[in-house]
DNA sequence: TCGAGCCGATAACCTAGATCAACGCGGACC
DNA sequence: GGTCCGCGTTGATCTAGGTTATCGGCTCGA
């Protein structure tokens, strides 16, 4: 039997949402090119760059970051292994924002070449892909909400229901603990607060007992809590069964 | 000659950034079911719902929101003639989102089966639509950098000038000024502002003299003073022609 | 083995924007 | 023709989170 392909990470995710096909499983697996290590806080990917493909994760952690004029930093979204961080450039052709590894990270590159024929013999499997930039779209939406009604710790606690739920889904989380290779300063920078801050809401997080966070590992003791006090709803992740 | 078709808008919005053939045209045109009118303050779509269809704009101001527990609401998106409000339905099958329209609005549906038979049938065509949803995550992502790293003023001033491209860009603006049906409650809820200091914030941008704003009429009277305060860069709405 | 630099933790103080309250205007409705 | 009521405007006061600074522990490279 021949190794798993670096792309199964990817097929797991969208097999909870519908039946993907041997031919279209082959398909997938045939798009990635060689894989790549970048160190944490190298970019993957720069502002302004008009890639000729899109760069697929096969592990680590990276997030998507827009530079602000007067020298701030603001992450838009969290990728972890089995997403693509910027397969809508394919159809942007030029890159919005940049994005930057956070720990350690493996990738692989998927020409637009072949995404776009991927595009025009596999419309289901097209579909699917479609539907991974809409959970994008859907991830970004929730965090306007935090970010625009929501106070700093019920922020911090939607971020950590949402890291664990898509970590879990991608088999990299279990037992609500997960590894999170995150500085205060990069939480501070998704949750538009000062590293400071974060800190301070963390620690009350930490008293009240609804998590641990110790060198990089996060541990949920009461996630119905947490939860709650994030406001956190899971239908945006998509992550039923509900073909397309 | 017969009348333009009630999807022009959308049609000429994609020529300006990829040419779309007589046949893809015709598709379009097909999608559409009869028009219905939406009076101001009603909503399009529920969270939660689980449409068969997407709506499209003819006509009229239509925003996403999102409730919160507490009360609070988050406008996510403004939407114009022209635009899907819930294209990704077809994908995300449950709403995570309502859409409201701002001011009266006329809407027509595609059913979801036609769009996948178009799916099946147009993947040139499909690429296009699958670029509409694509701007739309980056508008928020815009949005997120404006609500994370930019105070009040420089939010306004963003988002007057995305208005402002995006409706010139449909054809319904022209020399700095357009209809603006959006009351300081609603802008607050884009903004994650109150009303009241929408209004402060205002005040400030007609003191200045860098906007008028009377009776939901805008008038931009220095486009480069407040671009410059809304860092607003326009790439990410990606207006250029670029062939997907 | 010793700095240098990063990271987390904490304290003192400060502001952008929230909250609360009041008022004026114009349009809809009785 | 009066009376709501939504909307914009303004003032006074309050607070969540920002700013600045300091300190201790760790790692890593010279």
């Amino acid at each position: 039997m021949s190794p798993a392909p670096l792309i199964t990470p990817l097929i797991e995710k969208m097999a909870r949402r519908d039946v993907i096909s041997p031919i279209e499983r082959e398909a997938l697996a045939g798009l990635l090119g060689p894989t790549r290590r970048v160190a944490a806080g190298k970019a993957l990917v720069e502002p302004g760059d008009r890639p000729n493909f899109s760069t697929f994760v096969v592990s680590g952690f990276c997030a998507r970051f827009t530079l602000t004029p007067t020298g701030g930093r603001q992450l838009t979204e969290i990728n972890i292994g089995g997403d693509f961080v910027d397969l809508h450039s394919l159809l942007m052709r030029q890159m919005d924002h940049g994005v930057v590894a956070l720990a350690d990270c493996v990738v692989a590159p998927a020409a637009h070449d072949d995404l776009r024929r991927l595009s025009e013999q596999h419309p289901h499997l097209t579909r699917l892909l479609w539907l991974e930039t809409v959970v994008d779209a859907a991830i970004h939406r929730q965090w306007l909400v935090a970010l625009g009604q929501q106070n700093a710790a019920s922020r911090l606690a939607h971020l950590i229901c949402e890291l664990y739920l898509r970590l879990e889904a991608a088999g990299i989380a279990q037992n609500f603990g997960f590894v999170l290779p995150m500085t205060q300063v990069d939480l501070g920078d998704v949750l538009g607060l000062t590293q400071v801050h974060v800190n301070r809401v963390l620690m009350d997080l930490r008293r009240q007992g609804l998590v641990d966070w110790k060198a990089g590992h996060v541990t949920i003791n009461d996630w119905e809590a947490l939860a709650r006090l994030g406001q956190f709803d899971p239908t945006y992740l998509r992550l039923q069964n509900d073909p397309v």
